[in-house]
DNA sequence: CTTGACCTTCCCATGTTGGTAAGGTCTACA
DNA sequence: TGTAGACCTTACCAACATGGGAAGGTCAAG
């Protein structure tokens, strides 16, 4: 068993993040010492940093939720968690689309920007008539 | 001079939003009626919709508030508001990087994943074992 | 005069993370 | 034994941009 900071060093948690998925149940309140102090296992880190694996993939705490429950169920079906992770995909598809757009419009405004001291500017005009939008 | 609700619809920009970006300094504060009703004019819609078109193209509020400066202001250099433009380009992009890499990743576990009734699915395993990062 | 649509301000919630403050505990060392 | 420093606790505030709602004032049409 080791204290909240010894965890945090080991599953790439913050303990302030480790404090908070407890406070909003995303994990069992943990084990206390006597005077209060927070025990982890290496079980418990097991399951950080499963958590911290999936955020490095963009999931919502939402989304972990159902992942880890998923997760300690031996009797899941891989369809359920498919379902999740293609969903997620799909999300991330729908975000990339958009920051490409955007990108891609400002970049074509930029280059026909002088850049230099004179003050017209077709990224001004652009977002001044609504781009044709 | 129109009431908040009325220039909200022509501009697009919500009248909780219209006050919002006032509270903030974004905006100066309406001219009030009598009664305290704010008063907008043609004008300030103008400004509303190169706001909310900026928005669109994913400049935060930050930015918006140098743009619209660089924008009211008839002696700026086209420079700055290209080097806003491309360092928001950049961000985007590294966003979209970031994004891709997840669905990438994603969508390879999900490639090997049955999707059935059996509990076995390589997502979990690698969210698991931490996917070699 | 009443009804409904508008306006006002004020507070709360979202989602995830970091910071900080005030206080208790533990460990190592003099 | 005392104490310094590293750790723990809870609790509050901040960010970002937006929406929701309450409680109350105003206006226009019937």
């Amino acid at each position: 068993m080791m204290n909240i900071g010894k965890a945090a060093a080991a599953s790439g948690v913050s303990a302030k993040m480790i404090r908070y998925y407890e406070s909003i149940g995303l994990l069992a309140a943990a084990r206390r010492t006597d005077v209060g102090y927070r025990a982890y296992s290496d079980e418990d880190v097991h399951v950080l940093r499963f958590i911290r694996r999936a955020r490095d993939l963009g999931f919502s705490l939402a989304d972990i939720g159902e992942l880890l429950a998923l997760w300690q169920d031996q009797g899941r079906a891989s369809a359920d968690v498919k379902g999740i992770a293609l969903a997620h995909v799909a999300e991330l598809e729908r975000k990339i689309a958009q920051l490409q757009g955007m990108a891609d419009t400002l970049r074509t405004l930029a280059e026909h920007c002088h850049g230099d001291a004179r003050p017209d500017c077709p990224i001004l005009t652009d977002l001044d008539a609504g781009g044709g939008r």
